[in-house]
DNA sequence: CGGACATTTGGACAGTCGTCAAGGATTTTT
DNA sequence: AAAAATCCTTGACGACTGTCCAAATGTCCG
């Protein structure tokens, strides 16, 4: 239900050809922002970058925190199923380990201005009440997508979960942006950092089933 | 080392008349700032809850981001020694679990808005090289602080510690953050599900030293 | 007391910002 | 082809920002 919520943000079904330049902005957007972060990108600066002028964002968005938002939702919609592949496509759970593994570390290394755009954003929700509603539906996307990977896991090495959702979550993010703190200032050894601990976290978040 | 260099923010043993103006106006800028957040937060604003006005935050420090830092420094400084009572007085890995965690929930309790705009800070500086000297002391201050509690921890129940410094820090760090996150927006019980998760992952950073 | 120095004020400066509205330009519809 | 609806640009508005600075105030020592 709360998946549907940030989907609909993004409007899916019908790409309208309003939908369509809407999507196109915010795509630019989301590149402005992911450089200079939100405080310190402005919509002439956004817009600069393009081929329209300033007040075209007006035209197709009520305010800057709308345009953010759903620049960011964008990216992240995509962003929240890039395990899946890996999840079907494994039948054992060592292959999931290394696909799992393999993933974050090429999130980290491809997407670093994207994911700290992202927790620009979620810290500015923090103070600013408008941004509240559009992170928590993109942070259930990405607790859902977590879990699916833990889920699918357990499964495989026929154990049960031995955590809550949101704290499988949180330790994930807690080593992700720690990773991306490291690599944005510099380390390029984060990435494989990030690829070693993420990999050993996941055998710790199951449990046995045959201990009864 | 690295804490020596987060001391020097603060200018630690001599208490010169200018240095403690500093602090003054340092702590009263905090104040504001945990209010509102980095980017919301204008030198007029801070001063306007002061006695003083907002020409002199420049005269002692040299621009705004010297404040912020200089003013989350001083708030950590003080709280990166939370947990030492703890580990100094716990004779048992028992009791050293439930004052940990009582600490823990007390800090997010208590400290909420402190606690967010270190996390805004923070995330600042991926954006703003000159944040991120002051913010990288502050961090190291962190983990030094999470890795006296698990090394004692692993000391008291006969252990040793499983996992490297800084991913006992960042795995710390992602429960904290997700408690921020919901402590923030309104769920109480955010405070409770941090104490018991915290305590609940202390345990599984350290492994027996019987096998071998 | 009087000068030298440190502290504090409040206004001016030069920008930047989000927002908006009036008017072209373009496309769609009739 | 004319009319209507949509799309897009441009320039302006008012407010706010960090920074700087001349002057006022306070402090301390000779």
């Amino acid at each position: 239900m709360t998946a549907t919520t940030a989907s609909a943000l993004i409007e899916a079904g019908s790409p309208s050809k309003a939908t369509l330049r809407r999507r196109e902005l915010a795509a630019a957007a989301q590149e402005t922002l992911a450089d200079l972060g939100y405080a310190r990108t402005s919509l002439r600066e956004i817009a600069a970058n393009t081929s329209f002028s300033h007040g075209l964002f007006h035209y197709y968005f009520e305010d800057k925190q709308q345009l953010v938002v759903y620049s960011v939702a964008l990216y992240k919609e995509r962003c929240a199923t890039r395990y899946d592949e890996v999840i079907a496509s494994s039948t054992d759970a060592t292959s999931l380990l290394a696909g799992f593994g393999e993933e974050l570390a090429a999130s980290l290394r491809n997407d670093a201005a994207q994911h700290r755009l992202w927790y620009d954003l979620r810290n500015q929700s923090l103070f600013e009440e408008g941004f509240r509603d559009g992170v928590a539906a993109i942070d259930a996307l990405l607790e859902d997508m977590v879990w699916r990977v833990l889920c699918r896991y357990a499964e495989l090495s026929d154990c049960e979960v031995a955590v809550e959702r949101r704290v499988a979550y949180a330790l994930f993010d807690g080593l992700f942006l720690d990773a991306l703190n490291a690599f944005t200032y510099g380390d390029l050894d984060a990435v494989e950092r990030l690829r070693t601990a993420g990999v050993a976290l996941l055998p710790g978040l199951v449990r046995g089933t045959a201990t009864a």
